[in-house]
DNA sequence: TAATACATACATTCATGTACGTATGTAAAC
DNA sequence: GTTTACATACGTACATGAATGTATGTATTA
């Protein structure tokens, strides 16, 4: 009812964001009212109105308080200890282990996959990550043809249908996890679902031959 | 304005299922009113009551449309005239033709991968989606015990996780696939995109090589 | 004549956005 | 160290516009 201190409107701020990813999570987004955000957190629409303009712009910023961790398991492909294939597979593995632990992702995940419709009205979410997409679909491709260059690809494999194959596959796999998010089987047994594609795509086992790390 | 007769009747249902299908397509199902599909299709929301008890249920029998077409490219994975690996590759190759011939599938693919919301109210229908995908999926696993029971499986591949793998990787490709729909890329290159699974799985190349045909 | 195939009209329920109120924090003036 | 003035962080209330479902009208058609 009153103003708070700078702190506490921070504090807020994070639990409307939290509440708000877990009732898109349960609902879907469309599916949920202001209203239904503002009862769950245990303040009025007021208060979502005064820390975001819209229902859009909420979600736009759940989405991007998981950048950081996204960004950051990118940088398993640029590991210049590891061979580019090693890299690829030690990315996948990261990948898969974050949304395993990082509930937060995970959700978010699940609400990209199940929870939210990406035409119309919500298809600037959609560029932004069709954008996001093909950059990371690109780094993949890039480290494909670092591969290459070492001979560690199979003859016939282009990296650009390799990169997009991987990719596919992944979100598939994720798709997957999120229809039961509480069955673990796509993480648990994750090295034995895209193996094959590595086999497919590598040479011998030249993934799994790590050069001996430094120091 | 007036009644029309039993076979026009059936046109207007008919007009009402294509019509919602492509502003379904275009807006996303939750962001579309009934008013918008009544009038694209030039009739009122009478019309739609009249055929169809809500939004839901006109969703249902739009995706029920379907089904006939996908049960017929389910049959490839019993065609005895192939080896099982044979018939697994036979069948990829069968889904993501009939995704790119068949408008209609197409449509209610992108739909499903990016127009609609498949929890909350339209939980039912990812419950129906979920029963359908197992069942697919154990057709998958049974092909590829059969191939496994045939020698056809290299060592350490396991019939259920591969099944899990291969189902995935569809349904991701189909999901980069509906991203740019305009784009030919996954079907075009369908052999190269999923070749690496199969190179994974299966020794040798035996999906490749067919048995005789008969007569 | 009775059921059909809609169109029309109405009632109700939400969801949104905005305008406004209000009490407190915060910083500067003195 | 008060006091003053303003910005902040919401809560409240309202106006508006959908969207839905249903009830009813109506012209055919079987």
């Amino acid at each position: 009812m009153a103003r708070k201190t700078r702190e506490e409107a921070e504090q807020t701020r994070h639990l409307l964001l939290d509440t708000a990813e877990r009732v898109f999570w349960e609902k879907g987004v469309a599916a949920t009212s202001l209203a239904d955000i503002a009862a769950a957190a245990g303040v009025t629409r007021g208060a979502i109105y005064w820390h975001f303009n819209n229902k859009l712009d909420l979600f736009t910023a759940i989405c991007d308080r998981i950048m950081p961790e996204l960004e950051e398991m990118e940088s398993v492909l640029l590991d210049s200890r590891l061979s580019p294939a090693a890299r690829l597979w030690q990315h996948a593995s990261t990948l898969f282990a974050l949304v395993r632990d990082n509930e937060r992702l995970r959700r978010i995940c699940g609400i990209h996959h199940l929870g939210c419709e990406q035409v119309g009205e919500m298809a600037p979410l959609l560029l932004e990550q069709i954008s996001w997409t093909q950059e990371k679909q690109a780094r993949l491709q890039q480290v494909l043809e670092d591969a290459a260059s070492a001979g560690q690809l199979r003859d016939g494999i282009e990296p650009r249908l390799a990169a997009l194959g991987l990719h596919s596959l992944y979100g598939g796999l994720c798709h997957t996890w999120m229809i039961n998010p509480e069955d673990n089987t796509v993480h648990q047994y994750i090295h034995a679902l895209i193996s094959p594609y590595f086999v497919g795509i590598f040479r011998d086992s030249c993934w799994l031959a790590e050069p001996a790390a430094e120091h």
